[in-house]
DNA sequence: TTGTATGCGTTATCAC
DNA sequence: GTGATAACGCATACAA
């Protein structure tokens, strides 16, 4: 373990003063070359390594961050979220890192375009964001572009954008679901169910499909069906009743949202909860099937991880001058009822 | 989202020095009643939290951290535990903190012994071990409470003492390995098989046998043999082999630590690759037998996390004077051939 | 082209 | 009892 070189061990090593040495760190000229080159060469033997935090004890700015994400009273997918901002924002105390957060409604392209609108208008320097709308979220991130201003987006990737990203591989999620229906229901034919969730999910819903479907595809030996099943949010219950009864050999269930709890309710009042059933996200009404057993498997997107990371990165690119990862992709994991606790806890 | 308040901040509120204001936060007496009362008002009026980085800025010392882990090259278990540490230390490396390291054999109590005489020598501020030794660790522990030196610990938790400790809660790990095997194969019967890893792990044996028995208990209806099988390490194949054939009946195994991929290895050579296989912890060996099937779940122990926490809280409490906290357990991982890939990576 | 002084928030050592 | 003041590592305006 090496000593820490400071800005003053070099100077005195090169014979020069501070400022010289702080000159050359940061390329503003004005220094002779042989000094140049004499401190350069100094810098890279001994590794010199700025302290980012008295760095930062100097340039006491105070830092705007703006937050657009759903509202968690309109889908309680979202609560957890402001958890992570928080242990983020906590993390970070020692510097005046400050947040507007502006709550759209995730049914309504036309909410998320107006709370966008006051976000603007409130000067961020940097900002973190849920795209849920691909097309409005396309112009809003290219308008950011424009001004310079950077955005770390989570939950939902927008490809035609160079913004940041923290999430997961959803096509991954899909092949997880499916080795794990295949672990406990080896023989039978598979549904995948899309429930809508008013907004459109598109993209999500068919990567999970696709992920699914190839994991299987890439089974020697496996002939059963594989059946998909589009249900909108508010046919649900009849919609999905009608899809069991025309197939009543089914074995098992991928829901490829958060809204595994409606297939649940329905098997148990149907009474054919031997069918197996794998979904999405630690909502209460899903962890209440996990544990008595309806639900086999919860495959947890872990939102509060991504909104955590997401602003962590946003405030240590303000602070500390890091670059922002282009794309972050959390481990996936899976729950079920005996390991589900920890997972809850804030 | 408040300003945030300066010691000079609070001095010119209350119409006083900073001196005196820093007098009254750190209860160093001499301070007019009065004076102390209307600050102290002020303190609490605009809760003030102060800058715990500047603080330090000042505070310049050097921490040296010794640290006792079990020497990789003997068990590739531990390998993952550097990089956790490595990882801390990168996150506070605006503070002079360093490492002692110390490897000891994890079949050798002696050497244990030796290793932390040794340790003991290098006069370190805290300490971060993996205690593997029950007895041995007892007394050591209770050595640095008597010297007042702080304990960090993690993978074993010795109840005896009071040190800090890092790990999952084993018991219900072993409730998470007869979950899953009940999950993909409901009727047959059971076995529980202890590896002797030489060195005598025999809590950790016991409580996630524990465990796993406990679900079984729990469940109505199950009438099902659990067999146990302890074997020693020398002997592992050929009592394996007996075993099996022993038991032809057999459906599930559980293997209680890291050694699973002895198992996997005599289900192929025996054609009995049909029987399923959970076990622990990510080691290549393992995780080629998950990716070919004949491992079905391995439950993730994380000893990276376990590492990176430990000597996490051991800094927080040296630079920022933090509370370490007692007793902290890891959320449990389960890990299939889909979601594996990412809990690889450093 | 270079060195020095100042300040960030906190602590500690001085004088008064 | 109290208030200036220096110092930590870094950045920068300004003086030389």
């Amino acid at each position: 373990m090496m000593k820490k070189y400071t800005i003053k061990d070099i100077a005195q090593l090169a014979g020069v003063s501070k400022g010289t040495v702080d000159r050359v760190i940061h390329n503003r000229g004005n220094v002779a070359k042989d000094v140049e080159q004499k401190v350069r060469a100094l810098l890279t033997e001994i590794n010199y390594q700025p302290n980012l935090i008295a760095r930062n004890l100097k340039n006491n700015k105070v830092f705007t961050i703006g937050v657009l994400i759903p509202d968690p009273s309109l889908d309680p997918y979202w609560a957890v979220c402001m958890d992570g901002i928080n242990s983020a924002l906590a993390e970070f105390s020692a510097f005046d890192v400050r947040i507007n957060t502006f709550l759209y409604d995730p049914t309504d392209t036309a909410d998320f375009l107006d709370h966008n609108e006051a976000l603007l208008q409130s000067e961020p320097d940097v900002i973190l964001m849920v795209p849920l709308f691909y097309k409005e979220a396309t112009s809003v991130l290219q308008h950011y572009q424009s001004l310079n201003i950077k955005v770390g987006t989570f939950n939902n990737q927008i490809t035609s954008s160079t913004a940041s990203f923290i999430g997961q591989d959803l096509y991954q999620s899909g092949r997880i679901a499916a080795k794990l229906l295949h672990s406990i229901s080896s023989t039978g034919d598979m549904a995948i169910i899309h429930i809508d969730e008013k907004y459109k999910n598109a993209v999500h819903m068919q990567e999970k499909e696709k992920g699914f479907k190839s994991y299987y595809d890439d089974l020697k030996g496996f002939d059963n069906t594989i059946l998909t099943c589009k249900v909108k949010y508010v046919e649900t219950e009849d919609k999905l009743r009608d899809f069991l009864n025309d197939h009543p050999q089914l074995e098992g269930i991928f829901v490829t949202n958060s809204k595994a709890f409606h297939v649940a309710r329905l098997l148990e009042s149907e009474n054919k909860t031997q069918i197996k059933l794998v979904g999405y996200d630690l909502l209460s009404d899903n962890v209440n099937y996990l544990n008595n057993g309806t639900i086999d498997f919860l495959i947890h997107q872990n939102p509060r991880q991504q909104a955590y990371l997401g602003l962590k990165y946003l405030i240590e690119h303000l602070v500390f001058d890091k670059q922002i990862p282009e794309k972050f992709l959390l481990p996936i994991d899976i729950i079920n009822s005996e390991n589900v606790t920890p997972f809850l806890r804030p």
